[in-house]
DNA sequence: CCTGCAGTCTGACATTTGTCACGGGCGGGG
DNA sequence: CCCCGCCCGTGACAAATGTCAGACTGCAGG
């Protein structure tokens, strides 16, 4: 028997995709939480074998709890399941110990066929997502120019930028125009939706 | 046996709901559509008694697909199922003759509840989503205040917008200004975000 | 009729932004 | 050591953007 824990912040999908492993007879979903911060306490508590985590929880990030659980929990293996391809976190999941990575557009029956998989020690990675990653390669943004075009992200002028990120107006413009050089953007509001469509931020 | 038709683009999503939704013995899925189209054409086939659709699809939105299914299939209720609280397509939705709007965030008992309602005759609406919408309001954006602000969102220069608008750059800029003014926002990126956010746009 | 009002549109002006050239400090490899 | 890349800053210029006053339309009510 496969003692799955279950992490995703929508409800309605957690309960749904515990219905349909729960369908399965060798698993059984023993824990479901909604933060990360939950997931955590609970597969401490119960050590489950394998645990499916949603890549956007409300407070920590699945890839976070993942790595977190693989160093607390190392009995645990862990996958991930995300709505939005994003190639920058598939490889921070990787090194990050993260053996299961799929897009919740694949088949429903694929799901149960992982678990199985990665509870046996073996990987799965999503061959579509495989792909974009490796076409998208690396990032190019140094760590300061990914955390000014974070905090352009949600269409601040500079001058909040400046102050959040304690840096004069003139160095975040610098940093601005080298991550919009370059994403290739026309401007930073688009260099910020290019870098968070590639996972860079 | 009430008979479903899911629409839902993430395949594992639909799955897993399918599984859910089966396990009650009062209804059945009788059809899944990952796009609006294939869920018109296959409503328009089966005569479903409800349909659940998601709100984004890849074509056509969940509230057009109910509209177009209320008028051509007027046997077949309608609900509305979302990840993201939008108050205006709330409002949009229940004047197209949708009977049922809740979010992904409730528990998954509700859906089914809320099938045998909808089925049965009756409406509900997610009483957090309602809230939202009621103090949310009404969009106080004009028509062509909201169209050029929808070009804005992704980050479009001016003269772009101005181009697929057939306005005057000035034009365009004083619609963004008088967007941003009554979105409260500090620059057009911000204000088609939060109108984004409200379901304005 | 004409007054007021809301929506649409335009051009002129001030501010913000993107871009470029430059300099200094720090740390890791060749 | 010396070079290179990253970090942080300045100053100046050009381009994009935000803001304002105002003109024209159609429409509702006195």
């Amino acid at each position: 028997m496969i003692r799955v824990l279950l992490a995703d912040d929508e409800h309605l999908i957690r309960g749904a995709i515990a219905a349909l492993l729960s369908l399965e007879d060798d698993m059984e979903v023993v824990a479901q939480a909604a933060t990360g911060a939950e997931a955590l306490s609970l597969a401490r508590a119960l050590h489950p074998d394998v645990a499916v985590l949603d890549l956007q929880l409300p407070d920590l990030d699945g890839v976070t709890v993942a790595t977190t659980l693989h160093a607390e929990v190392p009995t645990c293996r862990t996958m991930i399941v995300t709505s939005h391809g994003l190639p920058g976190h598939l490889k921070r999941a990787l090194t990050g110990g993260v053996r299961g990575f799929l897009a919740k557009t694949v088949a429903a029956e694929v799901l149960a066929t992982v678990v199985r998989t990665v509870h046996a020690g073996g990987r799965y990675v999503d061959p579509q997502l495989a792909a974009e990653a490796i076409s998208a390669g690396d990032s190019p943004l140094t760590a300061r120019e990914a955390d000014v075009l974070r905090l352009a992200g949600d269409g601040a002028p500079v001058d909040e930028i400046a102050r959040r990120a304690a840096l004069s107006p003139g160095t975040v413009r610098n940093y601005l125009s080298s991550a919009v050089t370059k994403t290739g953007a026309a401007n930073r509001h688009e260099a910020a939706r290019i870098a968070r469509g590639r996972g860079w931020i």
